[in-house]
DNA sequence: CCTGTATTAGGAATAATTACTATTTGATAG
DNA sequence: CTATCAAATAGTAATTATTCCTAATACAGG
């Protein structure tokens, strides 16, 4: 993988969103920078980056897949209630850990952790919705 | 949701299938029993067997969906190297379904089960890959 | 510089799924 | 049994995220 000043633009920007962008929330950010970039090439770095673990390539159901400048051991949820897709508190991680080798020495099926994904509701969401039923009462 | 005739052939095929196919599998099936049965009628009833709880649609990552007519609690595992989606062995389900209460307690996320998934290997890749690097040395 | 190859822009292609519309069908009431 | 009316359907067009394609460009080594 040889240099070049657009892949440099596009990690940097997956680095400075933070959150978990789609490719084409980091097309329109590196525009602001170079506007000649084409979202093919955004798709191609970001692919290639992901292969070389530079980062991580989130699939999503339904909607646009995220990437992660986090390429370190951690979880995603994603809200079915608000749609966001936030990391899970490290407070688990282990946990979620040993329940992945569990199942392996008793499965014999290996679970990749940088694949694991939750589906439900986030404490923000969860808040809103106690806050809407309590004022529906 | 008024009685037809194609939607118990299409439920039909989903529990005679027995495994988790595809919208396209089940559209070939019913197709056999009736040939008048479009592609779109197909994905809206199992749209709407799927809302109503008669069956669960599981989204795949970069492939068909799949539909399956076991409702009860269970896990999947897509395997990264066959491709395969299984049932993960019921033997760890109360563990996964602990876990799950255990990041609700400490986190306040919620996880909904019919929406996990696992990604990784399955038993028999585990197996064959063991078995190509030993023929490899 | 010059050459070989990776990278790129721009647009076409893909593939699963949903949306649209005129027609048909199932349930119901007379 | 027939008339009625909403739900269901066939067939096709549309959608949408992503990949593919090709000619042009840019990087790195000699």
């Amino acid at each position: 993988m040889r240099y070049s000043r657009k892949r440099e633009l596009i990690m940097g920007a997956v680095v400075a969103d933070g959150q978990h962008p789609t490719a084409d929330k980091i097309y329109k950010a590196v525009r602001q920078e170079n506007p000649s970039i084409s979202l093919g090439t955004v798709y191609r770095n970001l692919n290639q980056l992901a292969e070389a673990g530079d980062l991580l390539r989130i699939p999503m159901h339904g909607g646009k897949d995220r990437f992660d400048h986090n390429t370190g051991i951690h979880f995603h949820l994603q809200c079915m209630s608000g749609g966001a897709l936030e990391d899970v508190s490290q407070e688990v991680a282990a946990d979620i850990m040993s329940l992945l080798e569990r199942i392996r020495s008793r499965t014999g099926m290996t679970v990749a952790p940088e694949r694991m994904q939750f589906q439900g509701i986030c404490r923000k969401c969860a808040a809103r919705e106690r806050q809407t039923a309590v004022q529906e009462n």
